[in-house]
DNA sequence: TTTCTTGCAAAACATTTGCAAATCG
DNA sequence: CGATTTGCAAATGTTTTGCAAGAAA
């Protein structure tokens, strides 16, 4: 997408990557921006959606949706998987190199010319499933 | 969930229900109610959430979340996958019986138990292939 | 009667958009 | 200067909630 275009990283676009590329979760936007307003810095919800946007088009974070009606953003560019904890919402990541395949068979299941792959699980983190 | 809950289908919930089965694609919320206007049938938004969500922890459809923002609903309650055509959002479905092991190396990999996979993937329907 | 469900409207979220002002190149 | 980006507020789209009225067990 934007391999081709200027990588321009203003104040506020570095700061949101910054947020992100230090957190060790998956943070929405709402969390964010309410990590930006702890560190001072006070951006418009139409500039963070913006940074955003622009720096998963760039390739620099990844959009993670998980069902729970916000999208969740990940410092990980490459290829892994992610499970959601039931009960806390925990989101963890793994690599699943059995997964690599699945896009050739899908391919050749399907009808569509397959790009992209998601691989979510969901069951119960370690600390919920101890007091489950 | 609800397997020792009595199933109490009442004319809203078996109408949405109808309105998911006969459907040939993954309507959302919106367009079950759309439909259902259609159809005569004019039920109170809340009363179409509560009744998708009734049916959704019978186990009588599942839901979708392919990142759009809004939940789709799926009569099929078995193991599939899902396509997204990334241009003109038609979603696909098919079996891909090759991603049946991979609970079980997810277990191993991660030190979540795991319960649930969601195989989704993206690409371009043949249509769109076509045109592009 | 007790419990669950519906209808309606308002509220709660997540995200987008319009437009003027500021900034970048 | 022209193009892009920001800030702000309002709008949009999806889903939830509170509460009174209605239906079912």
């Amino acid at each position: 997408m934007s391999q081709q275009r200027s990588l321009l990283l203003t104040k506020q676009r570095k700061a949101v990557l910054d947020m992100i590329t230090e957190a060790d979760d998956h943070p929405t936007a709402a969390e964010i921006i309410e990590r930006l307003n702890n560190r001072g810095y006070h951006f418009a919800y139409g500039t963070v959606y913006n940074s955003l946007r622009y720096l998963t088009e760039a390739g620099l974070v990844q959009e993670l949706h998980v069902g729970d009606g916000a999208c969740h953003y990940d410092r990980r560019t490459d290829d892994h998987c992610h499970i959601v904890c039931r009960q806390c919402h925990a989101i963890a990541e793994f690599d699943l190199p059995e997964s690599a395949e699945l896009v050739q068979h899908a391919g050749r299941r399907s009808d569509y010319e397959v790009q992209a792959m998601t691989l979510l699980f969901e069951g119960l983190c370690p600390a919920c499933a101890h007091t489950a």
